[in-house]
DNA sequence: TCCGTGGGTTTGAACGTTCAAAGAGAAATA
DNA sequence: TATTTCTCTTTGAACGTTCAAACCCACGGA
């Protein structure tokens, strides 16, 4: 086992004492030049580093950030959620905060993992992924007064942002979309989407209906709601595709369900095969960019999430470092930041 | 903020002393039956939590165990390690323990973060993935005595593991793969794998090597080394089915090479398309079974991560609670477990 | 000469837990 | 009765750090 080294070592081989080394750490402009120096050697060469149990024992910050790691469900959209996770751990890592895990199968289990945790490892704060309508986890945490930022915007609440979050703005990427494929010449625009009020679902669907109205099409008709499968997708495509008026491009709200689209589309086993249609074949664009959208080829939006993850730790430590400013500031209470998604061309659209 | 509660509350709650509340918590053969409810209620009571920082600093323990996250290299594969982690994630719960993430960027740079965590966060143990030849990490971590399991077995050590360690039979996959196409009449069975030398690549193509042999077929020629993407995947397998006596079906070593083969075998584009070749089409079998290989409909050797996962936390806990054992017990010096893959069939064979 | 000032440093205590050892009774033994 | 033994419980110290306060000393002003 390696040999623990300690500030009082620090101290005796600097020939100091603890406190001037920690201050050395801590508040350096508060320690002689010559001091400060002797002490920076004697810390180098004895390799020191300081002890966290310690140093949180005292200060009650333990520089850990707790989030959760979701099993993936359906296996495609899962990858989103770990390229976040990659980035949210080098973003802490840079600003001195490392990444702790814990898996729950529900809000109510994660409210008890809160619990367990903030007695036992005292993580400094959250991030929560995965915001939705009446969310009982920022309540609980808004109520204890711990400091978290989400992934996914506060859902449905009236009066302004309760806690700080960051998100990508689903309806600009929905309707970035749409607007390609009108600038490509369709019309008939249909959206695939998840059923009303899941707050990101609803988003994208307006991103989607808006531009659609801007451009003289009305949107009634032209949009399904089912749940996030792939052979959802199929069928609900089919249903689209099988309409009177049937849609010539589709925009959705996963990769998923584009995939899904694409089977429709493409499988001669549907009732109204492509080929039995004259024209060009149905334009399909996903969103995430996953990893699937790429092997098969699906037009999809792209999330920049390794920025979202930077934003995250940036908005953290300012709550974090601000708890020592004045607390009555007034400017900037609920900080946000919300980003573009990307278009990422392939063959689908 | 919430109130702390620490032993002492519970102690002068429950009328004992702070000794005794401890020993009801670690120890409670020790304390008398009626003693440790009276202390178990009032605990119960006031929502008592131990403070790990606390019995860190006493004990030595740090209850975490510290693992790399990996940026997803081709997109593809990533998703195995992040299957891994979640496994890892909820088994270490199950143990008491909790996971702490990293990054790193090489051996090299992992060794410095080993040192970093090392001093401050003391993690009880580390998870490695990703083992190859010549591995320095674990030589490092040998050399400090500290406790660790791999995911991947220590390729190319001579005599005997020198350390406990989990894996995935790869030989036995791609075997089980080649006799599967064995069965269903296909002979001429290519590999599609990496560069001599890999560990893992070199196992994945013995087993296919060695199934085929056992069945009577030479399996010169009909193997391509190269690098792990689609593209790589497509030139090799078009190399190979414009051979002479081309391949029939193809093992692949990822499902990137794999959906790079069902490139080559469905394209057009290629020299000798499959249109030209009378007969059925050419079989393709990845490794892994990622989304992406059942979104597109490949067949693949899926391993089992959770349960992976499991193994090495029970690993790690027989080596950590293995420290007040007998030192010198001989019986399991280095323990490791090897798993099986199973195929997952699907449309490419 | 005395005092106040201020930069730089040290001292003692505390964070919450567990280890090691000591203590308090009651029961068993001499 | 005195002594030992045993079970159960308490006391003091320690882990490594930082906070709060005290200390030291050189300097400038009265």
């Amino acid at each position: 086992m390696a040999e623990k080294v300690t500030i009082a070592d620090v101290a005796r081989h600097a020939g100091v004492s603890r406190q001037t080394v920690s201050n050395v750490l801590n508040t350096p402009e508060v320690v002689r030049e010559e001091t400060r120096q002797r002490v920076l050697d004697a810390v180098e060469e004895l390799g020191y580093r300081v002890n966290q149990a310690a140093r949180q024992m005292r200060t009650g910050r333990s520089r850990l950030i707790a989030t959760r790691i979701e099993p993936d469900r359906d296996g495609i959209n899962g990858s989103v959620l770990d390229r976040f996770l990659h980035g949210l751990t080098e973003s802490a890592a840079r600003a001195g905060y490392r990444v702790l895990l814990y898996t729950a199968d529900d809000d109510t289990a994660e409210i008890a993992t809160f619990e367990d945790l903030l007695g036992a490892y005292e993580p400094d704060a959250f991030v929560l992924t995965g915001t939705h309508h009446g969310d009982i986890r920022t309540s609980w945490l808004l109520g204890r007064g711990m400091p978290f930022v989400t992934f996914g915007r506060p859902w449905g609440v009236p009066d302004g942002a309760p806690h700080a979050w960051v998100d990508v703005d689903g309806a600009a990427g929905t309707a970035a979309a749409t607007r390609h494929l009108l600038d490509t010449g369709h019309r008939r625009i249909g959206f695939l989407g998840w059923p009303a009020g899941s707050g990101v679902g609803d988003d994208r669907r307006e991103g989607w209906a808006r531009t659609l109205r801007a451009a003289g099409v009305d949107p009634a008709g032209l949009d399904r709601a089912t749940s996030d499968g792939v052979d959802d997708g199929e069928t609900a495509a089919r249903d689209l595709l099988e309409s009177g008026d049937p849609a010539t491009a589709l925009v959705c709200a996963s990769d998923s369900l584009a995939l899904g689209a694409l089977h429709a589309v493409r499988s001669p086993g549907a009732a109204v095969p492509s080929e039995d249609r004259a024209g060009p074949p149905v334009a399909v664009i996903g969103f995430d960019d996953t990893p699937v959208a790429k092997a098969v080829g699906i037009t999809s939006l792209s999330q920049p999430l390794a920025e979202a993850a930077t934003s995250c730790v940036t908005l953290l430590t300012r709550l974090l470092d601000g708890d020592n400013r004045t607390p009555g500031s007034s400017g900037d209470p609920h900080p946000h930041v919300l980003l573009q998604p990307s278009l990422v061309r392939r063959r689908s659209g």
